[in-house]
DNA sequence: TATTTGTGATAGGTGAAAGCTATGGTTCCG
DNA sequence: CGGAACCATAGCTTTCACCTATCACAAATA
């Protein structure tokens, strides 16, 4: 059996005057009431904890020994509540960001020392995949924000334009142009890939990564026409350019976290960090 | 308000199982007072611990956060319950003897020295009065053990005879036989005092000091008879003896404690050292 | 010595709270 | 679409912590 709280409370007040009657006065209760605790909390314990006298009441070892204990665990009771809210309202504990590994190559280097620099408290953890499997574990909360291109609706989201994107065709000047280069796991390459086709364009050989740096690279290396967001494609835009007259997919880029988090500090720290990276953005622009 | 330690363990099974129903199952209680169990904790706590879905739960970071508190709070809880029993089974723990400056100098160092090495966890403190004060304290529980010379009966006292003194008067041989030191808080010297004077001895001089040692010094010095008990005397035997023919105190060194303490270990441990030197002595004087 | 005061324990009744069963509503899956 | 899985809600029942009233005892006081 396990003793309650209240019991440890009213013991400790009861070891404080040394006095049953005068202690439930204090406690706001019954002096029945209390004898009838400490009762409770001896048998809880398994031991007498004081020896009743008419003239009040005395600790035993057991119980002294108890009193000191009583007091570091309602102590750290405290500490159990204050440390939960404080997850809510100070900028601290360890939260997931998800990204696609080409979005974090542009974006966390932006803001993340920063970030840290300001607290200390935070402990910032990355997982990688693709947007879709980044939203999902948003939503299945393994992923406390995502920075995803053009998630899907959802009723636990809350979604915040970042910036767009447009995914093209990209090439060096001397480029192999019979050689497609793109991630075949992408919506954008699948949705120009169809378009393309439509359009009786042909390629006689594909290259595919999962690496929109590899693609890149390759790109630049002349080997083939590659598919690129212009994110990436502007790390090599001293080799490639764009394609002319090639479809265009537009990208959305979003921030994505789960609507109960709205009110954590924490994530609002994240979120305000990572909202700050394109704002600096649209003013360079405007200038 | 203050979160009951059973809700706790509900949360914890609940957080380990992330599945509301398969948690009550195992705890032994219905879903529907699962549910309200974590809602009354949420309450407690002010802050959302869990999101609630159609395939199970999850934990908030408030919630993930209260997790890993609550765990050691529930650890220590068990823990307070054992320290206490401990402190009944163990020989560990801060306990006072208390006895007569004059008996703490022929008593302690005979088993203090030999107790602290056996039992490192054991703490004693030392209280020194008059035999009746220590007596008191005993009973009000302000001393565990008293070592005292002929204390009164009392219900809630044990009381264990650990060996006899004599209190007469003493004098070096060349003492001034008209000047009595003594301390007259004592019962033995106000009743020798008594019967020397039914006696018609009679002094012209009295010397008072609360100190049997200094009294034993002073009449090592000559300087008056001194009223001591044989186990005083005996340190100064070379220099002083016994008056022929006068009056003789018998005391009763008496070991005593409480009665409920009687199976605590390290009460046990205490009395079975100081036990021990007079059975050491004993044997001695048999042999 | 008798009485009053102070202390903790006990008895019986009451009400709030925690538990249960039954049911509702939602989502997922075949 | 029907069933299964899941959590929330509603209404009833039971438990138990609390209260009032009283007892028993010792110490203080008159």
């Amino acid at each position: 059996m396990v003793p309650s709280p209240a019991d440890l409370t009213y013991f400790v007040e009861v070891a404080n005057t040394l006095n049953v009657s005068r202690a439930a006065e204090r406690l706001g209760i019954s002096q029945p009431s209390l004898s009838l605790a400490l009762q409770r909390l001896e048998h809880a314990v398994g031991a007498p904890l004081l020896t009743r006298s008419k003239r009040g009441v005395a600790l035993t070892q057991a119980g002294k020994q108890l009193l000191q204990q009583a007091r570091l665990l309602l102590q750290s009771w405290d500490e159990l509540r204050a440390g939960a809210l404080a997850s809510m309202n100070e900028i601290q504990g360890s939260y997931t960001i998800g990204c696609h590994p080409s979005v974090a190559l542009y974006l966390l280097g932006r803001f993340l020392p920063q970030l840290m620099r300001d607290h200390p408290k935070l402990d910032v953890r990355l997982r990688h995949d693709l947007s879709r499997k980044i939203a999902e574990d948003v939503i299945s909360m393994k992923i406390d924000v995502g920075v995803v291109v053009n998630p899907v609706q959802h009723p636990d989201l809350v979604i915040h334009r970042l910036c767009e994107d447009e995914v093209t065709l990209w090439a060096a000047p001397a480029a192999n142009r019979s050689v497609l280069i793109c991630d075949p796991d992408l919506l954008q390459s699948q949705s120009l890939l169809k378009k393309l086709k439509k359009a009786g364009m042909d390629f006689s050989r594909t290259i595919n990564s999962s690496s929109l740096e590899v693609i890149a690279d390759l790109t630049a290396q002349g080997c083939g026409i590659g598919i690129l967001p212009a994110r990436v494609a502007d790390r090599a835009l001293k080799k490639i350019a764009r394609v002319p007259k090639a479809p265009v997919f537009f990208d959305e880029h979003c921030l994505i976290y789960r609507a109960e988090n709205k009110n954590v500090k924490s994530i609002q720290a994240l979120n305000a960090a990572i909202r700050g990276v394109f704002e600096g953005e649209k003013q360079k622009k405007a200038a």
